[in-house]
RNA sequence: GGAGACGUCGCAUAGUCCGGCCUAGUGCACCACCCUGCUAAGGUGGAGAACCCGUAAGGGUUCCGAGGGUUCAAAUCCCUCCGUCUCCGCCA
């Protein structure tokens, strides 16, 4: 939800977001209008209902005699009350759906445009290059023991694989690694629920135009989580948080899920694009004129990792049509996938500014006394994709994989992953 | 799955049977001041959240787990849902 005084005294500022995204920009003005609505009917109802709470005194404390008639007048009054009322619960049912389904106003400097207008910001490492033809993942993955597809899709379906001995270990190994990265961080780690209520499903905005991608159990009214952002942000929903000693710092440890509807043919091949894996999610709660500096600590932590990797990659500020409705900005961080000649996204870290807090009603102590939404950021620090960028960035000429220094000690020092024969 | 109890303004509780004197009482904790010579006690006052009107001072409305209903009037009566706890059953 954006702020509804930003709407009313500065709506110039939505209207541009609106333009850059390729949202409409008419939807301001409706927005304009059913707040104007909301308000007169709040005001009318106020009024009228005052006027019901003082006749009831009167009601009560008249004689016995004079009961009947006053009751009479008072059935009227209730009447248009009621009428009343009614009018203000629909104006503020517009007011949520018009309003609500205004996104995040851009931070300045974001791109406008869609999806192919992101800005490249740094390209940090080589783009890795071999002296023979090198495997892909999949190849890579059987030749190692590492990920089964076939078997994946015998139990699951498509989209589905398992990993298999050396494979499970590794990304056990780059979970453990990311999770000590986030201690070091002050992170305080999460393992999350990934089913979730359908208000806090909503309340993270993952209901809105993907609401496809998102897995539902009708038996129980429940979603399963895309990514524990989910529950992250859900941790503190409805609370008044303390931030006077510092943002509230969160490492979530899930199994994500996804359906990837939409996505049939796209990347078919291998791991890259699953219905299932696993992350570790950062989460911050800071205060609002923090955020864009927590932004760039998230991604600096993320460059971390992958640098650890030993992987290619470079940072793209996320154009504004392709951010999702809660992002003000997004960074991805994309990695050198050697067998596609191109970069994939492994990371990406939203700054949701005081969006998403503000429809988990997520808020803080202002110097004033007053309470004001906090701002939520999130960012990936692993997921079972890197696997992907590892693999084939570290192959040798015989199938081998060399195993990142910084990972081996999660290996119990293992330096080279050898093919099984 | 079965049976039962419960959910009140930070915490703990009163109020619910019998609707209107509840603009929700009390204790603890909290803040300010007063008093007091000693790691304290006492006194007075203040103090929740959201929204609306207003430049402001201030005024108003809503909130007793959530949502409906009955009623002139609901913390109180009725219904649905959510959650917590206890006992039994079942279970990887």
């Amino acid at each position: 939800m954006i702020d509804p005084q930003l709407l009313r005294e500065n709506s110039d500022v939505v209207r541009r977001s609106q333009i850059a995204r390729g949202d409409s920009v008419e939807l301001v003005d409706t927005a304009l209008d059913v707040d104007a609505r909301r308000r007169a009917a709040l005001t009318e109802f106020e009024t009228l209902r005052a006027e019901q709470n003082a006749f009831g005194k009167t009601v009560a404390s008249a004689p016995k005699e004079d009961k009947a008639a006053l009751v009479a007048q008072a059935q009227e009054l209730a009447a248009r009350v009621k009428e009343a009322s009614q009018t203000v619960t629909d104006a503020e049912a517009e007011f949520d759906r018009i309003v609500g389904s205004i996104a995040n106003p851009i931070i300045d400097g974001v791109p406008a445009g869609g999806e192919e207008n992101f800005v490249t910001l740094r390209e940090v490492g080589e783009k890795a290059a071999f002296d023979f033809e090198p495997r892909d993942h999949v190849d890579l993955g059987e030749l190692l023991g590492a990920i089964d597809v076939t078997r994946g899709a015998k139990v699951s379906g498509s989209r589905f694989y398992f990993l298999t001995g050396i494979g499970a270990r590794l990304e056990i190994a780059l979970m453990s690694m990311a999770l000590d990265k986030a201690l070091a961080e002050g992170f305080t780690p999460l393992i999350t629920p990934t089913l979730v209520r359908p208000e806090i499903m909503k309340g993270t905005g993952f209901l809105g135009e993907h609401a496809d991608e998102v897995y539902y159990l009708p038996a129980d009214d429940l979603y399963l989580t895309g990514t524990s952002e989910v529950a992250l942000a859900g941790f503190h929903a409805d609370e008044i948080l303390d931030l006077s000693s510092g943002p509230l710092r969160y490492a979530g440890w899930s199994t994500c899920y996804r359906r990837e509807a939409g996505s049939a043919g796209k990347d078919n091949r291998g791991i890259l694009r699953v219905h299932q894996f696993n992350k570790l999610e950062m989460f911050s709660y800071v205060l609002p004129e923090d955020a864009e500096a927590e932004h760039e600590r998230l991604v600096g932590f993320q460059e971390h990792m992958l640098q650890a990797c030993e992987l290619g990659y470079r940072v793209i500020d996320v154009a504004a049509g392709d951010l999702g409705s809660s992002a003000a900005r997004k960074f991805d961080i994309e990695a050198w996938v050697p067998t596609q000649g191109t970069y994939r996204e492994l990371t990406s870290t939203s700054n949701c500014t005081t969006y998403q807090a503000r429809r988990l009603d997520i808020r803080y102590r202002t110097e004033s006394g007053k309470t004001a939404p906090v701002a939520t950021l999130n960012g990936t620090l692993a997921t079972t994709r890197w696997l992907v960028a590892i693999l084939e960035t570290h192959q040798l000429a015989d199938g081998s994989v060399r195993v990142p220094k910084a990972l081996q000690p999660y290996l119990g020092g293992l330096d080279v992953v050898k093919p099984v024969t």
